[in-house]
DNA sequence: CATGATATGTCCAGAAAAGGACATATTGTA
DNA sequence: TACAATATGTCCTTTTCTGGACATATCATG
């Protein structure tokens, strides 16, 4: 699946999505509009890193704090979902980070 | 110096040398064999991040413990350096983070 | 000869983060 | 009707990390 120099792939994916906990979120909300547990499902497939729903729930909220997420309540099937969608904040936030990504390889 | 997306750089610039400081010691180590102090230099003027060497030193010798790093001892005007240079599997380690980096922003 | 720069190292208290439990409610399935 | 999945939230303990101090030694400059 990887090349020979990808050994140590899954530690350093780990380390950044943990680190940039909040930064994955975006980068996931800035395709669609997703709730918690669609994220929460999506980030271990995406990512095969498994997320605390007591790490992701408070996350989000701060991300809506900082004006990054926008939530609107939504009823579907009888489910009360929260679901978030990234602002305008959000995407110069994400450009930022890609910007230092850019940087660090280079390209 | 940098574009109106560019607001949030500092802080993301920030938790990604605090977060990966090890893999940014590679990436330094990796141009040119560096000491500690010469690294700790270069690292406030590239970053523009305080780099304390109570944080810097402990982490070169777990670099070194991992196989990453390979230190010398060396005399230079009386000075006693411990210079590192950087292994085949600290190369690895560098070239599965720059996957993961490209896998981010998909370029 | 004192002060700042070079050079490397340890240690500890307080702050932050992680893991996991506690808590609740609905829906679908066996 | 129990169990798994969907859905969101809080809380507490343990572990990890951060900032800063303690410690030592040489060299260059005023």
């Amino acid at each position: 699946m990887f090349g020979l120099s990808e050994g140590y792939r899954e530690e350093i994916v780990g380390r950044v999505v943990r680190n940039l906990l909040d930064v994955q979120i975006l980068r996931l909300v800035e395709v669609e509009p997703l709730w918690g547990y669609r994220i929460k499902k999506q980030f271990e497939s995406d990512f095969n890193v498994k997320l605390r729903h007591g790490a992701l729930y408070p996350t989000l909220n701060v991300l809506e704090q900082r004006g990054f997420l926008l939530s609107r309540r939504q009823q579907k099937d009888g489910r009360a979902r929260k679901v978030y969608a990234i602002t305008t904040s959000g995407r110069e936030f994400l450009s930022s980070y890609y910007g230092v990504l850019r940087e660090q390889i280079r390209c």
